[in-house]
DNA sequence: CTGATCTATTCTTATACAAGACCTAATGGA
DNA sequence: TCCATTAGGTCTTGTATAAGAATAGATCAG
């Protein structure tokens, strides 16, 4: 039987944390199957209800997917997802935007003051700094500015171009699975690179969103600046 | 016993919908203690782990709200969650913050097309319109316009002043619960008689904010446009 | 190739006991 | 007598286990 040492809390709990720390540390990759119910009852000698319950919760936190007569999964971050949780961008319908990329330079180079403190970095660590401009219908909608921590996704560099959608990057090719995401919007008037970048006059309204990307334990991975022009389309939440 | 017709569903998920439509109903309003996991499986000819794993369900779902030795009660959307879910400006400093109303009108008149489209109802029939503009430290940050269903806030002219918080007094007053908010977010330029409210300059860029807000059976109850100047907050959603 | 059967999985339901909250009445000191 | 404290009882939800049903897929006989 393996260990689950932490006394007091309840059994399921014990085998829940048992089961994510190995999601976590990449043991069981996005995708993988999980023992089943009873497998996991048995080596963790509890009863399979008990580790159902710890199952239970995983999928709720959406770290795993089951289906009845196949098995338990771990949660794989498709693109469709991943485009579906942190795109935000709808058109005047309703229907999805999904801007695509036009330009993009990276380049690594030690992090600034914020982007340090942040990032959970020492001062001046590198980073990888990604600029993207996007394109609705040959017209440029998206200016952004993506900071990476270096150590975390070498090569980085030479794969571009990048992918449409990161994220889905980050998690096959470095393990760095996204689950959240914290941003603020402002809107201002457009000043210095972003209206030559953009095609529009400076001064022109544009919706600033700068972005916290978590991974699973909670850590900052990307710090990001996206500067949208909202006349075709707009940024879209939904709160409950 | 009562009645769990519908048949091929789990007993506990028509243990489940039986309560839920109590609650909808508003036999059980808000802040109401439920019979207990014993008196519902009695009720319902189940075990209690049925019941309980119906209520469970509501909980997870955010209806009702479960403590141990003291029972289980329908959700109350107190003040602060409804602030903490629907208000959605921070401080630089990440602090909430709450524009206080600073004027208010209060109007009935008839539903434009897109009111009336979006509210479910008859072409120019009766809503209601509230105009506010909301200050932080005596500066106008928001101007924001709501139209709500006559129909379903009877008096709500006559109680001009209305609370800073909206939703809980539609719910109190007239028994609807603000579940979900939808909203599209825009960069604009200051036009009309934004400006002159706000007291910026014609053509300064304001955020946009088009908000549908939701009852408890997804129904839209409030169209919600609101104008805020993000200088000195910015509006801040977390994306999971 | 088709259909029945087998196997492995999750899902549903039930039961027993543990733990927490709260009320009440007994207790004991001032 | 009065009042505060405490112990117990009872009602509540929380935790753990077990047994069988439902589902998906593989296997095998014909």
């Amino acid at each position: 039987m393996s260990s689950l040492s932490e006394q007091a809390l309840p059994l399921y709990q014990r085998v829940h944390d048992a089961v994510m720390a190995r999601i976590v540390s990449g043991d069981l990759a996005p995708g993988a199957m999980l023992p089943s119910e009873f497998d996991l009852a048995a080596h963790y000698s509890v009863s399979q209800g008990t580790a159902r319950k710890a199952l239970s919760k995983l999928e709720q936190s959406g770290l795993v997917e089951r289906h009845q007569g196949k098995g338990t999964f771990v949660a794989t971050t498709t693109p469709e997802t991943s485009l579906f949780h942190f795109f935000r961008l709808r058109h005047q319908d309703g229907s999805q935007a999904i801007p695509q990329p036009f330009s993009e330079t990276v380049r690594r180079r030690a992090a600034n003051a914020k982007e340090a403190q942040v990032l959970g970095l020492e001062a001046r660590s590198a980073v990888f700094e990604i600029t993207r401009v996007r394109c609705i219908k040959e017209t440029p909608v998206c200016y952004e500015t993506s900071v990476l921590t270096a150590d975390l996704f070498p090569g980085l560099k030479e794969r571009s171009p990048l992918p449409n959608a990161l994220y889905p990057l980050y998690q096959r090719s470095y393990g760095v699975t996204i689950v959240r995401a914290d941003e603020q919007l402002r809107a201002l008037q457009a000043t210095s690179s972003i209206p030559k970048m953009l095609a529009v006059s400076e001064g022109a309204p544009v919706l600033e969103v700068e972005r916290r990307a978590f991974d699973i334990v909670g850590k900052v991975v990307e710090l990001r600046f996206s500067f949208y022009l909202t006349s075709q389309i707009h940024y879209s939440v939904s709160l409950k």
